[in-house]
This record gives C-alpha cells, structure tokens and sequence, in this order.
DNA sequence: GTGCACTCTAATGTATACACAAGAACACTC
DNA sequence: GAGTGTTCTTGTGTATACATTAGAGTGCAC
C-alpha cells in the first residue's frame, strides 16, 4: 500500500513537469519521430526499432521508449503481428472511420464554439479568415494557417475532452499523407467554407456552425478519398 | 536516418506484442494502479511516486514508469504544478466538460449502432436488456452489466476512433467516485432507459437511439451533480 | 525580523547491462 | 529433397546505477 508513506502530501514536489519535459531528451525524441510522421518522412508500414532510433539521435533507449509509447498510444504508431512495431497503416474501413469521428467531432466544435467562445475568440476568427485570403500563393502557408484556424475553433468551444479527442483524430490524418491544402484548388474552396464557418459562429449560430463544419469535413473527405483510391471512380 | 538499416522490412519480427504484452509486469502494474484508481482506493489529489509503487509491487522503476505514463495519457494521472504527479482532480468545470462530451459521444455510437449494428449484435442488446432485469438486488452485479452493455453499443457503432475517445471519457468518470449503478432508484430507471435505447438501436432509428443515449446520460448527470455539489440546489 | 543565497534532499530523467522471447537459418535426419 | 529440431540473432522487457533538477530548509547578513 503506497499510502504508508506518511509525508505523503507535504513532501517536496519535484519537478514542475511541464518545465522539464519541455526540454527533456524524451520530448526531444518524440518530437522527432513525430516530425518524421506528420512530414512523411518515415511511410505508413515501416518498422520502427528502438535500437536504431536511439542510434539515430544517439541517446539510449530510455527516452526513445517513453517517445515511442506516448506515440503509440496516439495511434501513429502499431504493432502488427509479424512485423513488430510500425507506422501505423490505415486501410480503407479505418479511413472512413476516421473521417466519420472527424465529420461529427468538428461540427460538436463549431456548434459548442457558436455558444460559448468568447467575443474576441470570434472575432478572432474572422480575421483569421480574412488573413487567409491574402495568402494566396503560398500553399505551406495556407496549410498552417488552416491548421491554426481549426485549433483555435477547438479552443473556442472550451472542452478539453473534446479538445484532445480532435488532437488524436487530426494526428492520425498526416498518416494519409500531405494535407489537401497545399493543392491551390482545395485551399480556394476551403477558405470559402472557413468563411461561412468563421460568420456561422460569429452569429453565434450554432445549427448553422455544425452544418458549415461538416459540410467542410466531408468535402475534405470526397477530395482524400479520389487521391487515396482512385480506382473507385467516386 | 534509421531507414539506413537495409534488412528493415525482412528482418525478423520480434515479440507479438499482444501475447507478450499481457504478461508483462508493465501491463500488470497498469492494472493495478488503474484498479486502485476505480475503486476508489487512491482519491483524486492523492500524490503518485514512481519509487513508492515500485515498492509496492516489488519491481524496478521502469515498468512502472511505462504504466504511469499511459494512465498520464489517459486523464486517470495529472501534473500539478507544486504537488507532482497525483490522481487526476475534476473541478466542477472539467466535470460539465466531460459530461457534455460523453453525451454527444454515447449519442453518436447510440446512432452509429443503429445503423451499423449487425443483427446479432441489436439482437444481444435486447438479452442483455432483458438479463438486467433479473439482477434486481445486486447491485455489484448490475454495475457491472451496465458497463458491458454500454461497450457492446460501442463496439456496435464500428467506428474504432470513437470506441477509444469513449474508453478515454468513460474512465474519466471513475474519477467522480463510485458508479451511480451501485444505488438501487439510478439503477432502477437505467434499466428502463436502457430498454428504450436498446429497443431503438433494435427498430434501427437513428434518431430514437441517439436521443435516447442522450438522455440517459443526461440523467446520470443530473444525479451525479446533485451528489458532487449538494450545495447547489440544483 | 525579513530577505536572500546556499546547500541538501527527494524525485524523476537517463544510461547501461542483462534477461528473455521469437523468428530465421542452418544442419541433420529420414 | 523435404521436414524438423537446434542454435543463433535480434529486438524488446526489466533492473540498477548514476545524473539532474527543483523545492525546502537553514543560516547568514542586513
């Protein structure tokens, strides 16, 4: 029983996690592999071996661990039965999952944000929307700004489950490969949609907010889906 | 670049995670703690050290350290800023937050279930719905069905991403204390919402599932909170 | 008495060494 | 030549020892 420990409560603290972590060798790790992932750099199926990932960054194997569990367990990376532990693979039922999860997640966001972000938050989005028109050209730009744009409608909504539910969900979208918004013709329409997402919640519309998000999500999904399987005409 | 490794893809497999996994002292420490987390032996608050539950359990520290960092990703541990590492503590916000995501999310995999539940499984609901009834006095007992029943609605909704975000907010509630199953007039009137839900996901209506998902857990949350915050009249 | 700096200590972060399990390759038998 | 047993390789699981850090307490100066 752990409780015996009397000084249980009063004893010093250590380690003010958050601080530490930041610059710990474990954070350092995970944000490598995690940059190899999201950048394509390592392709869905390859093994990934402890050994040569602590070779790589030349530490031992006891942050790579920690990096590799924490990874694990956000679903980018699996073990599968004959092959050990591998970037995780999506087959076509899980992406169809994924995007269902996605679809119904970001339109609870948009409908929560609608009521409860504050005044600046959405604010906030509409001139996000508007800065994003003027970034035309630049595809890597959009891509990032499309990212922060999301975020902070997940921050609006105020609900930290469903905030770290949409983190797992998105994370697991770079296993599809490079985010739609780097192609010029998806960035135009989507920043239409932002558009009417960004007015929806400004109105403070919720029914309206879902829908714009939704609607949003799967229009993503028809264009994934033609690039990851073309065969099926669609 | 770990990719340098030539024989990556053939070399051998190494360990079926899965098999090995579950007799592992990792695994085995992981259920310990979680165990002492739902029944309720470790309080929210209660400080957790890596040293002190090596102790306890007779193991080096790192086994440990791999379960308490996944009960960390998993909202059951948390970092307090002065105090270390403790048992996760809701305050009242992040108690309305997880409910009102547990709500939205039982009501997606009750609508989910009912369109993609196959036969059998909506044919299970309506026995186990049946079976419930039988358990009138043990209370230990219904608890216990009552989980069951629900994560066989979730594995109905086939949907893998919303089955674990489920798992995730569903052992969050440990946290608020015991199940709400465990007294007889909450578990009286489960068995009826039960019922309703099963038979809606039985009629395959969306709408009567999703509905009844809701409000069967909105119920439990207007029970929760009256014993949480008496004080509120409510 | 109060404030600051130093040291000391407890807890976690990291490295390394060893144990063990599971394929894969090889050799041996039939 | 094919099947099977054995050994060898390889990778992860676990233990232990050491490094590091951040609080807490203590003592000194003012």
């Amino acid at each position: 029983m752990p409780k015996t420990s009397t000084a249980l409560r009063t004893r010093t603290a250590k380690t003010e996690s958050e601080a530490l972590r930041h610059g710990s060798r474990s954070e350092h790790v995970y944000r490598k592999l995690r940059h190899a992932i999201e950048a394509g750099e390592w392709a869905p199926g390859q093994r990934v071996m402890e050994v040569e990932v602590a070779a790589w960054l030349n530490l031992s194997r006891t942050p790579v661990r920690d990096a590799i569990r924490r990874l694990e367990r956000e679903g980018l990376l699996q073990h599968e039965p004959h092959n050990g532990l591998i970037v995780a693979r999506l087959d076509r039922q899980a992406v169809m999952e994924l995007y269902v999860m996605r679809e119904a997640l970001e339109g609870m966001a948009a409908r929560l944000c609608a009521r409860h972000a504050s005044d600046i938050e959405a604010q906030s989005l509409l001139d996000m929307v508007e800065r994003e028109r003027n970034l035309d050209g630049d595809a890597e730009g959009v891509a990032r700004h499309n990212r922060r744009f999301h975020e902070a409608i997940h921050r609006g909504a105020h609900n930290r489950y469903l905030e770290k539910s949409l983190a797992a969900v998105n994370d697991s979208m770079w296993l599809l490969g490079k985010p739609l918004m780097l192609l010029p013709e998806r960035a135009q329409t989507a920043v239409r949609e932002h558009a009417e997402l960004a007015a929806a919640i400004a109105c403070r519309d919720p029914d309206a907010a879902e829908s714009a998000a939704r609607a949003h999500v799967r229009a993503a999904q028809r264009e994934r889906l033609r690039r990851l399987f073309p065969e099926n005409g669609d």
